[in-house]
RNA sequence: GGUGGGGUUCCCGAGUGGUCAAAGGGAGCAGACUGUAAAUCUGCCGGCGAAGCCUUCGAAGGUUCGAAUCCUUCCCCCACCA
């Protein structure tokens, strides 16, 4: 049994900022071993956004872990609070979102969480379930737990109060409202990241005034996002989608900072402990080239979220592109007919418009700067002239940027 | 409720009657150099087949040959007072 919870702990720990507090957990831990009683570990996920990241990831393969442990992962689809909308690390009121969007975009959450997560082992639930009917004198009682003063001593909204930056009454109830979904659900462990802290140790205040035993809590770092300076979020656009196709992701994998290679590692794969220290030392040596280690984590990702393979396709594929400087394996195609429809003369076919009217630009204006810019080719040869019109009688290769690529078929 | 200060293009922020599609910075895009890294340098950075025209400075009206700039009303934010 002992040998059982170190096991069991070592999992917990990996890769986590705080364990609060640590003793009272390590008891649950071990109490739960023993009555052969599962833990009741909660995240909760606001469907704000469509789509799931790799930042999002760093929590729900900790679930992953807890849930191969034996624990019981539940997960809170959070359509209330995602209309009042998290404050947390926030230096302005989100904006909020219709119910109905909320629940599309929880839909696509779920699809992409069961990615990683066992469905079939994991609780979901919506916390509208517990506030759609909430009395208001029980959201009143519920406000009496908690002070004004507790709530400003956030960082966030300390900063806001004192810029002068608004912050309305319904952001402050955020807190309580996650705090409660533990009592409804009656969490043994709540995990988030470090911003999270304050709401986590709320859940703590929350449950104690509901006579319940307290939760306990699991923070995980923030993944910066590919541009290496602020989380990675959809909004920013500086995010690493699940859904992602394999180009695409090794692409991105690639653009990060060398500073972020080992956190990657660390945070977004499941490479063993051994392995992360490896990392650590060739990322030390001045002799390797910080590129092989991110091609490795790009591989990695690919590997993780498509077929078995596909890491290294992708690799290739993109040493083929950018390494040599050759054509992708797949380039979207487009011949005389589609021109036509697309009201094109294919004997002279205006070539800001085709970029245009076939997405390689988003207008005729950016087309222009493009061509300007000196970043549009057509089989290997700068295009300067932003009145270029072509003579669609071979097949060609448009090739607008670093990675857009069009072919042009004369039949 | 009172008084004062504000709302400018993706963000910050200049602009108080024409020379303003609007300084400067950031972000972003493209090019050079590279490793789709960092740093650096260059160009672009509302839309239109670039002439001129159209839409934009919280919203709606108005004054004017002409408004981001002046007036009116409204909405929102901030500070102090109550």
């Amino acid at each position: 049994m002992k040998k059982e919870f170190e096991h069991q702990w070592q999992v917990i720990s990996r890769g986590t900022v705080d364990l609060l507090p640590e003793d009272e957990f390590k008891a649950k831990v071990l109490r739960s071993i023993k009555e052969n009683k599962p833990l009741r570990v909660k995240q909760g996920f606001d469907p704000t956004a469509p789509d799931i990241h790799l930042g999002h990831t760093v929590g729900i393969r900790k679930l992953k872990q807890f849930q191969d442990l034996g624990h019981k992962i539940i997960l809170i689809v959070g359509d209330y609070t995602g209309l009042v909308g998290d404050p947390s690390g926030r230096s302005d009121t989100r904006p909020m979102l219709s119910y109905e969007e909320l629940m599309q975009n929880s839909e696509t959450y779920q699809k992409q969480f069961f990615k990683i997560l066992d469905k079939s082992k994991t609780e979901v639930h919506y916390n509208g379930e517990w506030f759609k009917n909430m009395e208001f004198i029980k959201y009143m009682h519920l406000a009496t737990k908690f002070t004004v003063a507790r709530l400003l001593e956030r960082d966030d909204f300390s900063k806001r109060f004192k810029n002068g930056i608004p912050i309305s009454v319904h952001e402050l109830f955020y807190p309580l409202m996650q705090a409660y979904d533990s009592v409804a659900i009656r969490a043994d462990v709540e995990l988030g990241a470090t911003e999270q802290t304050f709401n986590l140790l709320a859940g703590r205040t929350i449950q104690e005034a509901y006579d319940m035993e307290p939760q306990c809590i699991l923070t995980l770092p923030i993944l910066v996002g590919i541009d290496g300076q602020r989380r990675m979020s959809k909004s920013l656009g500086n995010y690493i989608g699940i859904d992602e196709e394999p180009r695409e992701m090794f692409g991105k994998a690639m653009s990060i900072p060398d500073e972020q290679i080992y956190h990657y590692f660390e945070l977004a794969t499941d490479v063993s402990l051994e392995k992360l220290q490896d990392i650590k030392a060739e990322l030390a040596k001045t002799n390797v080239n910080p590129m092989v280690l991110k091609k490795k984590l790009g591989e990695t990702l690919v590997d993780m979220y498509h077929s078995a393979g596909s890491g290294k396709a992708a690799r290739e594929e993109f040493e083929r592109i950018f390494s040599q400087k050759q054509l992708p394996d797949e380039i979207p195609e487009i011949d005389k007919d589609e021109i036509i429809k697309l009201e094109l003369n294919p004997e002279a076919v205006y070539l800001v418009h085709l970029m245009t009217k076939t997405g390689l630009s988003k207008s005729n204006g950016e087309a222009r700067k493009l061509i300007q810019g000196g970043g549009v080719s057509i089989d290997g040869e700068k295009i300067d002239d932003t009145d270029y019109e072509l003579k669609v009688d071979r097949d060609m290769i448009l090739k607008v940027g670093k990675r857009r690529f069009l072919k042009i078929k004369a039949n």
